[in-house]
DNA sequence: GATTGTGTTCAAAAAGAATTGAACAAACCG
DNA sequence: CGGTTTGTTCAATTCTTTTTGAACACAATC
């Protein structure tokens, strides 16, 4: 679990302090998504700039190493968090933060939520038949209750999460 | 690189496949949350338990050690995941699970995601005044218009997390 | 007031997750 | 082509978090 702040000594010549602070925040916020510290890091990097950045330019600011800005980035995309700027000639890509509230709601409850939803609803139900071979009357019962129970709390979130996404949105 | 003839099993003779299956649930449940295994695994146990259990069912049942199970069971009730049930005598205490989704999750927000809202919604506050000292005009107020929409993400957290808790428990 | 039953705490160990770095691919250019 | 620039992959390493286990506290029992 997560305990208190642990105190930050990057000492990043290259970050502004107003820069680090914000993207503290962020490292922070992803954290309790259960995602890497990297991604805040990048995201929140990206956030404060004007410009669009290339790789190397987060790579560089962040002093984190090519594999794990071009990870962290790909991870971002596939959540889309973060879009490519240009598409300009044949020159190297930049990368700019989406900062639409919905759109990166929605991307993490595609990514990280739904896919436990859909298989958590599967496997309850094989359960419900593995149940009813119990002997036990009383038992039988009980597990049939609470193993429905467990199944309308995921149909219930599969209802819920999106309706949360458009609240956010509006 | 393994040649799978001899691969560990857990192999917990005192849990039904049942039981050992539901619990895998509540533990996929608990890490896409970002909590430590040992808290899926209690509770999964609970949930599928006619009888309210001890301490020392738990540590059996799930052979996991004393120290990790009061723990869990700890982080459980604050979270008010778990209720104790009885306070008979000076007998040893037995837990149940909550199984009110709505109050589930309110926990969750109340002790994991509220905390960290606050706080961010803080620290934004102060980082605004250190935008304003920004020299260049354009990037000063590229600046407070990220900032405020980072302070505008927060507020609506604060104002939707109840509402979805809300949505959750008709 | 010694003993036994319950439960907590916390330093050390183990398990698990993220990061690095070097090797590799692909696209561009002269 | 051969060289350069940009980006990806993945095994090995490093870092973080979780779990363990033994010592401790408390209270009930004999």
């Amino acid at each position: 679990m997560k305990t208190g702040v642990n105190e930050e000594i990057p000492l990043n010549r290259s970050l502004s302090e107003l820069e680090q602070q914000v993207i503290d925040v962020f490292v922070d916020g992803v954290k309790v998504l259960g995602m890497p510290k990297s991604l805040g890091e990048i995201y929140g990097l990206l956030f404060l700039s004007q410009q669009p950045l290339s790789l190397d330019d987060v790579v560089t600011k962040l002093s984190l190493s090519k594999g794990s800005a071009s990870q962290g980035i790909r991870m971002l995309r596939e959540l889309g968090a973060v879009k490519e700027a240009n598409a300009n000639g044949g020159r190297r890509t930049l990368y700019q933060p989406d900062v639409d509230l919905k759109r990166l709601v929605g991307g993490f409850i595609r990514e990280q939520v739904r896919p436990h939803l859909e298989s958590g609803k599967g496997k309850v139900n094989e359960l419900l038949k593995v149940a009813n071979q119990e002997d036990d009357k009383e038992l039988k019962k009980f597990y049939r209750v609470r193993l429905q129970k467990l199944e309308a709390w995921m149909s219930r979130g599969r209802i819920v999460l999106p309706l949360l996404q458009k609240l956010l949105g509006e």
